[in-house]
DNA sequence: CACACTCACTGTTATAGAACTCATTGAAGA
DNA sequence: TCTTCAATGAGTTCTATAACAGTGAGTGTG
């Protein structure tokens, strides 16, 4: 047998059409796949070859496969996965604090150059800039602002962002995050951030720019936040398994 | 056909197997190992259950796979994975950056109290400081600040520590690292590691903390590193796949 | 009614055999 | 001497079949 007709392998095929039914919502989240042998018949192809399409799935965090329960859709917590300064808010309430957020400006304005080419707009093009504080034990860490491109920003102006992330606010305005690159930096607290930051101008801080992407590669969001270095550090953990990363809260 | 006759799969064991024998050295780094067939004649196996041991293999990062040529041992970048500051270094030479180590400092002496209790020291207890500065494009960028536990300090501390990473020779004296935990924290930079780095005092910098571990997880080196704001920056990337993280140049 | 058992259904692991692609090598031909 | 091409040996993908192991609902018994 040849592995196909056009240069791809049987098992990626199967794995890349089960993986465009998952995401296009033909398989909801939760939802349990056809019996493994069901699928193996449909598919014209042996058990064999159909798990290998499935463990491309599983390594995808796409399903999860449960010993004599069945197959399901693994839930869409891509978007948690993404944020890291939202995993920084889960991060700190397992640690028991109380994190906070607060909205300090919400406008659709015009995008400064420098935001405008981040989010590849053309120039004069507006956006919604969303500033929000973070506080945590009782003490504001993290002042952030967000730029959102058109036309998701004016699905999503309206949320009360105290409550609700700004990623889960997306996901809700049916927008698929895949992507996100971000860049970190140590700095000086400038003057703007030290007025929500209660804090001495030129502390040491960390600034971190983040760029979101959708499936189709196009920037979202543009982050740009200032992380206060009294209360917040990178942890990372590295062993032969991988790699994690996390934010921490250096409270006394 | 019983998955094995002690509640372990077969391809586990042979994983296993050949994990112990590659990490004893049985099999050399850049090696090949025996052709497919067989090793699974020798084990007793089908070449599905053998490929399957070794796709676990590949996972690890253990084995490179070629198609056409065959089946060889990693090289042992464990430590390379493991040492930041070393990619940091091979980070830079891809782009293109001369990067250099100068050592500022060798000498046993008694550790501190930080960082006896780092390494897990009796009080008084002496161990290797090794103080050395990386310098790219033409200009000091990190300093760092090592103490390693005896007895492996005293099997390295007459290497060439500016041709030969710390890792490449806690490697040589057969320490196998497995392990890193790493802190950063943004900072100011302070006099003494001013006067290394030829920038001016308060600058902002990156203090990065790390404590590597052997199998057993003793620790062995303890890392105290300044990175200096204008020249390093800390990228991430995170998507469906997974995350990474690199240090970055950030030389105009 | 409560408990234990059975059985069908699920994913998992293994067998054996074959055809495929890719890289290297060495001999034949120009 | 250089080029070409077929043979070889490696990993890769697939077919076909069988048995194992966890889950849970249904069934029977006390």
């Amino acid at each position: 047998m040849t592995p196909d007709a056009g240069h791809e392998a049987r098992y990626r095929a199967i794995a890349a059409d089960l993986a465009a039914k998952i995401r296009s919502g033909h398989y909801a989240p939760g939802e349990a796949l056809p019996p493994q042998r069901e699928l193996s018949a449909s598919y014209g192809v042996t058990l064999m070859t159909l798990r290998q399409a499935l463990r491309e799935l599983s390594d995808e965090r796409l399903i999860v496969q449960q010993p004599g329960r069945g197959t399901f859709v693994a839930p869409p917590h891509l978007a948690y996965q993404l944020d890291s300064l939202r995993s920084l808010v889960d991060d700190l309430r397992k640690q028991g604090h109380d994190v906070r957020t607060a909205v300090a400006g919400r406008a659709v304005r015009r995008a400064p150059a420098r935001i405008a080419a981040e989010l590849r707009l053309r120039p004069g093009d507006s956006a919604l800039r969303l500033e929000r504080v973070r506080e945590f034990a009782g003490r504001p860490a993290v002042h952030q602002v967000s730029w959102v491109r058109r036309p998701v920003a004016d699905q999503i102006r309206d949320r009360d962002f105290t409550a609700v992330s700004l990623y889960t606010a997306l996901a809700d305005a049916g927008v698929t995050v895949a992507q996100a690159s971000e860049v970190v930096r140590p700095g000086l607290l400038d003057p703007a951030a030290a007025r929500h930051l209660n804090e001495p101008q030129g502390s040491p801080v960390l600034v971190s720019t983040r760029i979101t992407y959708t499936l189709d590669a196009t920037p979202v969001v543009s982050d740009h936040a200032t992380i206060l270095g009294s209360m917040m550090e990178i942890r990372t953990e590295r062993a032969a398994t991988g790699l994690s990363l996390t934010w921490g809260a250096t409270i006394p």
